[in-house]
RNA sequence: GGAGAGGUGGCCGAGUGGUUGAAGGCGGCGGCCUCGAAAGCCGUUGUACGGCCUUGCCGUACCGAGGGUUCGAAUCCCUCCCUCUCCGCCA
């Protein structure tokens, strides 16, 4: 959530903001319901002040056991509309609040103002893009020739966009989450968290979820349960509604969780394989700064992801996202994405942000260094999404004869294993 | 699922209708004492919103959440949520 204080005070750099984000929010509309809170609620204070008086009065007359009643009788009335009024603050509040949800961030300055992907600005490539003396095949060949990716039982078992691994498709799946995740832990001095994969109504809306996007996450029937559609939302919570101490921070994250998506309005894209899955498995990478720090954490962040696909020796560029295309929390994000040999072409990996104050304020998540407590910044970044680290790895290390070399740093976590071929 | 207990300030913990934003203690901060520290003593110590003569003062709200009763609710009533204990069930 933005500072309402910026519809009030800074009205026009919101305007141009938002529209260079393609959002089409009547900000007039909403400065209208932040006036007409304000003067209910005065109004409401003004009485209620009046009544506290006459309280204290009252209990003044009882102690010394003189006679209340006629200013009893005079406090009904205005009790009454005390109560009316409380109702329309409630009413105004309500109305504020619902119209400020939707409201996305504000980009930073540094992000390329633009109408959509084709805005976005390369910042920098990693590693080249291997030569086959073959042509290469992509995932879905490749998994199912060497029988460790069974998309006809993810279908039989769950419907579309659900993929099985089998054998040592399953075990590299397993290896490639314990090796970012000790890489973030034991090199980046990340804190290793298992967060539960369901959470409350209210923390999808802390970490910007909802309102807006109910229709991209799923729900449990009939409870107030929503399964995570990235580990952001259950860390984001971890610290709602609560007042950090100041040199705790920065705190850092990751965290290993399935993310589930119903990727409702994507019909027909990516129908081939698991690169858009229902359910994916990713390490997710979470930060909680002070707002000072929050521009050089993302590059630290960026980099820390980075780490994995060098050591895994997959080449990828970075691009900055425009104003466009960027998430509805994001002030800045940067996309990793991975070269596919199978697509021919570079793919998202990992997506990091910094969302500034704007999950913070909804969450209220703020610290103290001083004497007022101040919101704290969030950020956050995959790394990586771990299905599509699968495929890159596949994809990248596939020998003519259709097997595929592990990479060194995955060695350990294969029992040592230095090839997947068929299983014959 | 059944039975019971409980949710109060950073923490512990009093408080069953009227100067209670809330006793007391711990912790924190400032001061005295000290060569310094500890102990001791004195003072101070929440958040949000709004207003103003804007380094402070004033108003309003907040005792799990939401409603209700009342001139007045931390205190009484209702609904919900959460935590704990016992039983049952279960990985």
């Amino acid at each position: 959530m933005i500072d309402v204080k910026l519809i009030r005070e800074n009205l026009d750099a919101l305007r141009t903001a938002l529209t260079n984000r393609g959002s089409d929010i009547n900000l007039d509309a909403v400065l209208e319901l932040e006036g007409k809170r304000r003067q209910v609620l005065h109004e409401a204070e003004q009485l209620r002040a009046e009544q506290n008086r006459a309280n204290d009065e009252i209990a003044r007359l009882k102690k010394n056991k003189e006679d209340a009643s006629g200013a009893i009788a005079a406090m009904k009335e205005v009790s009454q509309k005390v109560k009316a009024l409380e109702e329309k603050v409630r009413d105004a509040d309500n109305a504020l609040r619902e119209a400020m949800l939707i409201i996305p961030n504000t980009p930073d300055a540094s992000v390329p103002i633009g109408p959509d992907a084709s805005a976005n600005r390369l910042e920098r490539q990693w590693g080249t893009p291997p030569e086959f003396s073959f042509t290469p095949k992509d995932h879905v060949e490749l998994g199912e020739q060497l029988g460790i990716l069974d998309f006809e039982a993810g279908a039989k078992v769950s419907g579309a966009r659900f993929t099985v691994l089998r054998g040592l498709g399953a075990r590299l799946e397993r290896a490639l989450i314990s090796f970012m995740l000790d890489t973030h832990i034991n090199e980046h001095g990340y804190t290793e968290i298992l967060p539960p994969f369901m959470v409350l109504g209210a923390s999808m809306e802390g970490a910007g979820q909802l309102p807006k996007f109910a229709e991209e996450a799923f729900t449990i029937k009939d409870r107030d349960l929503w399964l995570v559609p990235t580990a952001e939302v259950p860390l984001t919570n971890l610290h709602r509604d609560e007042i950090l101490s100041g040199d705790a921070l920065p705190i850092c994250y990751a965290a290993y969780t399935p993310s589930f998506r119903s990727e409702a309005g994507s019909y027909g894209k990516d129908t081939r394989g698991m690169l858009r899955q229902h359910q994916f498995d990713k390490v997710e990478l979470y930060k909680f700064t002070a707002p000072e720090d929050s521009a050089e954490e993302l590059e630290k962040l960026t980099k820390n992801a980075e780490t994995i696909l060098q050591k895994l020796g997959l080449a990828y560029q970075v691009v900055t996202l425009s104003t466009g295309d960027m998430g509805f929390c994001a002030a800045k994000t940067y996309d990793i994405e991975v070269w596919l040999p199978g697509q021919n072409t570079y793919r998202e990996i990992s997506s990091c942000s910094n969302c500034t104050d704007f999950q913070a304020r909804r969450a209220n998540i703020r610290f103290r260094r001083d004497k007022k407590p101040e919101f704290v910044h969030t950020l956050n970044g995959s790394g990586l999404a771990v299905g599509r680290t699968l495929i890159a790895v596949i994809e990248n290390y596939q020998q003519e004869d259709g097997s595929v070399i592990v990479p060194e740093a995955l060695r350990p976590y294969m029992g040592g294993l230095e090839r997947i071929a068929a299983q014959t």
